[in-house]
DNA sequence: AATGAATGAGGATTCATTCAT
DNA sequence: GATGAATGAATCCTCATTCAT
């Protein structure tokens, strides 16, 4: 029973499914096959609306990376200050959709792929750049020109919370956004 | 003409195939015949000392954490006091050996793996428990009951700068392992 | 907006379009996609209209026959002798239409389409006999009971340079044509 | 029962059953599993010995290549004079081994093949140059500076000749030769 | 000890063809 | 009349693994 319109409805399960696959399995050893299935179509369709297995990985890739910049403009749109940014702009990062289990294996999925797959590299840059200038805005108000520095720290923690949680089963999200911003509040209040 | 005890010479010679190929491919979709030949023998050899893929990856594994044991071993051996430790066992996190690209790869893909193979999972929390142990020792008589907070931080720190040493490609050790240290010593001025 | 009568307009242009496409590929290896599309509809429609891809490049065949069944009638009319009629007959095959790399390659196809496609083989078959018979009519008045054999060398000969010309960038229709009369000319002045 | 040493006899297995199986089909629209069937293996090892569909079908063509090229020169060895020479020439092309139906099929295919496979082609070219010379080195004693002519009408001839016995069932190479002979001698004989 | 030989299983991809709209 | 949607079947190719030598 073909309907007409069907491209984005089909594009957008097959993301979701591939997501998922990914969760599932915890590695990119995911077939066409197993990702179409779990759309509901076959693999041939998969292959008709996204051309190649690649170009199915990245777009589902995008589609996280999109979801996460958008849940970070949501969540820093009226923040009443500096403080306050970094505060949401953590608990974005490990809240919500972001921090799922198959989101989480699916990040880590494609830092291997990045070594691989050059756009799969430039999309991980795109969301290491954004988070990095996100924490430079909201750090240089307080602590003016070590923000470069603490950016980079609180960068890199994030991730390693991350990559953590991407062993570890029991993911907590919200501890690690408090590791995150307690350590931020002891680094404000030393000498600069 | 085969010679006598030939046997830990292959395996060995397999094991430095496997992470030397790991890192040239950046991913584990590397081939047991990419490995035999990088190591000079048959792919079928290779089966006969190791019995299977993921054994020979496991081996592989087993080696990295093995010489990471040592290297740490060695490092902590007559070092003075608590902070000296703290010093030395971040350092060598990031040194020699443990810092070489073929090896950040190695790790990385082994963290992927221990999402499929349990085995690889299992030796994953060896180290895991092994590092925070060995920050938990040094740091108790330095910050007490903050010792564990502390310890799971620069923990999830190290493994963040690791990670993101894997997809850039310029990695310097010794900058990571200074940015590790002067975060410790601003959490030791701090109040409790 | 569908109009009426849009079979036979359809029909060409799918006919055209896989005989520019057969060119274009110097192959059978056309999918229906690349036709359709070069023709400007869907396949689903091509199918509609042919039913199968067989039919599709038989139509294709069908019209390149009549082509050159057209060309050859109209060369003809009004040839005052027989050796006119031979110069002309041997022109129509090289020439305009019928020596166009495009159709050269799909002849060539079309040869090869002859052992698989039962049909494709009775009209090489009709092309065949209707040049031989053709040769022969005009042959016949000038070298008697050698008629046949002479036919015979010169739709060998015909199709022998045809082949060439298959394969050679460059095709010189005109030289092509003057060299397998200058041939006639010579079988006709020698002993019987 | 693997034995030493199989890989000549296998990639001359391989050989052998493209060649019929091009001549079974008609078309190069063989499969490397039918190939593989008929040579007795499996379709892995087939790619194993070749790497890849088109070097199965490129060696093929170069076995019917030195083939040709061996029965050439056999033939002319020894050969007394230059008529004598043309003569065997022209015999061997439509002898034994080089007319048998499979074989003049496989040639048709490459034929096709060489628009697409520039290798294919390349040894296309290979095999008219190495004619055309022939044929000159025996026609300049014979006709002088109309040898260049003679020698590309012959050539055609031939190619024309061969190509209706790629059609047609039954193929006469005898009788084919035969014909191509009569008309040298009628060319020879006339005025230069 | 060591390897060439061999394969079965599986995976990405293509394509002719059908069908509901 | 026309098409997007959809798929099953087929094909090339890869690879871990086994086995006889």
């Amino acid at each position: 029973m073909p309907r007409l319109g069907m491209e984005p409805i089909r594009r957008d399960a097959l993301v979701q499914a591939t997501i998922a696959e990914i969760g599932a399995a915890g590695s990119l050893d995911v077939t066409v096959g197993q990702i179409a299935r779990r759309a509901g179509m076959s693999s041939a369709l998969a292959h008709h609306y996204f051309g190649g297995k690649d170009q199915i990985f990245l777009a589902a890739m995008r589609h996280i990376l999109t979801a996460y910049g958008t849940s970070v403009r949501a969540a820093l749109r009226g923040a009443p200050g500096p403080r306050d940014r970094l505060s949401r702009l953590v608990h974005v990062n490990f809240n919500d959709e972001n921090f799922r289990p198959e989101v989480i294996a699916a990040w880590l999925t494609f830092y291997v792929q990045a070594h691989t797959v050059p756009e799969a590299g430039r999309l991980l840059q795109v969301y290491q750049r954004r988070l990095r200038s996100n924490l430079l805005f909201a750090l240089r108000p307080l602590c003016g020109n070590r923000a470069e520095g603490v950016a980079d720290l609180l960068g890199a923690l994030i991730d390693g919370l991350y990559l953590r949680a991407a062993l570890g089963g029991a993911a907590d999200g919200r501890a690690a956004a408090l590791q995150v911003l307690d350590l931020l509040d002891r680094l404000l209040e030393t000498r600069p």
